[in-house]
DNA sequence: CTGGATTGTGATTCCTGGTTCACTCGTGGC
DNA sequence: GCCACGAGTGAACCAGGAATCACAATCCAG
């Protein structure tokens, strides 16, 4: 009656594949952590729920992460990181801000398609954190946005500051809406619409020109 | 030391003002369940909180709501029941299709800024709720999302099914993203703005004709 | 004015779920 | 082969917060 791994996996002693040591068992939480929270939200999934989706029994992923919310702010910690140093490639690569704006969309959509369920659990959650996490997550966001705006502003005189900010904001939303139902469209015609619409509400026609790969160009 | 009423309101007895009972003290829960909720999240707040904002002691709730998520769902469902009221008076309305989908758009941006807090907070909660609930919900959601696609679907003969159904979703993520913003901008401004990205990213043109007055046509 | 229903209070209960702990087992270095 | 350490387990602990209860104050009929 006991010992028997339960869950799918069957991330077994023996069984074939994987040891009961294993090796990216953090990545592993993480990813259960994301699922699991994008469907029933984080604070409604327990310790037990994260810990049996990886593997393990819900004690045991203390013995990768500190606390609960811990796995929350490394979650949404990474998703951010990977939004920034997208755009860190992208403004680095060559090109006008045309090219570049563009990119941006383009490098937010794949990340909204790559890792869907971490960023909708980002924009459900970052307001639940402890002060200072929430407060850093913020910052960061606050600065992605703001390439953004540095670069739409130039193509977007007629519009104010906070005008532009909207835009921005409008836009990715646009985008991010892609989060929260499933479409069921193959994801090259999803992005494809995405990045028509997200263009749309900045007023810019979109770059022919594939511009500067954001893929891998900075971040190794 | 005991039974000096501590917070603010000083809801006390003889002291000018609202009496100790308070006719709309339901309201008054709502109001404050949605203001906190759309701030911390409404998990982390909890019944003492609500009762607080709402001039009463937190056990004090549970004699207008049966649990806390009864407060949850009432307000869920008071919004969502605005939105179909809304959709429901354009679409008996006057006017083609153009004129109702600019009416649709331009009475989600009046909810979106009315109600912004319980907006937000719909939008962060749904999938937090008892299945039952949940799906009432979602169920109502699609019908919103269906009256949108029945009008947007003539005129854009170009888009297939899901094709549709994910550019009304953009449209509403383009509008609600200043629900997780504060812009600063003039109401009107703003409501102008959103109003210009929502048709953008639905592509079609605004009808210049204000059309059918959403206002308390049907509502009453 | 009086009795009953309703609203609000403070203390108490109770239980869920995060966290800790002592212990076991597999693994990798010597 | 042996030892030390890290990963995993199950039981126990514990806090926080939702829900309950007995009681007081208020309002409304009759």
């Amino acid at each position: 009656m006991p010992t028997v791994p339960t869950t799918a996996a069957a991330a077994g002693t023996t069984a074939g594949g994987r040891s009961r040591r294993d090796p990216e068992r953090r990545e592993r939480i993480l990813a259960a952590a994301a699922q699991l929270a994008s469907r029933r939200g984080f604070h409604t999934v327990g310790m037990a729920d994260i810990g049996a989706e990886a593997g393990i029994v819900g004690s045991g992923v203390y013995r990768h992460f500190d606390s609960k919310t811990a796995i929350l702010v490394a979650l949404l910690d990474r998703v951010m990181a990977r939004l920034q140093e997208g755009a860190g490639a992208v403004l680095a690569g060559p090109g006008d801000e045309r090219a570049h704006l563009s990119a941006l969309v383009r490098d937010h959509i794949r990340v909204a398609i790559e890792d869907r369920s971490v960023l909708a659990v980002y924009h459900r959650e970052v307001h639940t954190l402890p002060e200072e996490d929430r407060r850093r997550l913020r910052r960061l966001q606050r600065h992605y946005l703001e390439d953004w705006v540095h670069v739409l502003s130039p193509l977007r005189r007629d519009l104010a500051d906070g005008e532009l900010r909207l835009a921005v904001h409008a836009a990715i939303g646009a985008i991010q809406s892609t989060l929260f139902f499933r479409s069921g469209l193959a994801p090259e015609r999803l992005a494809e619409l995405l990045d028509g619409m997200a263009h749309a509400c900045l007023g810019v026609e979109p770059a022919t020109d594939p511009g500067p790969e954001p893929a891998d160009a900075a971040i190794e």
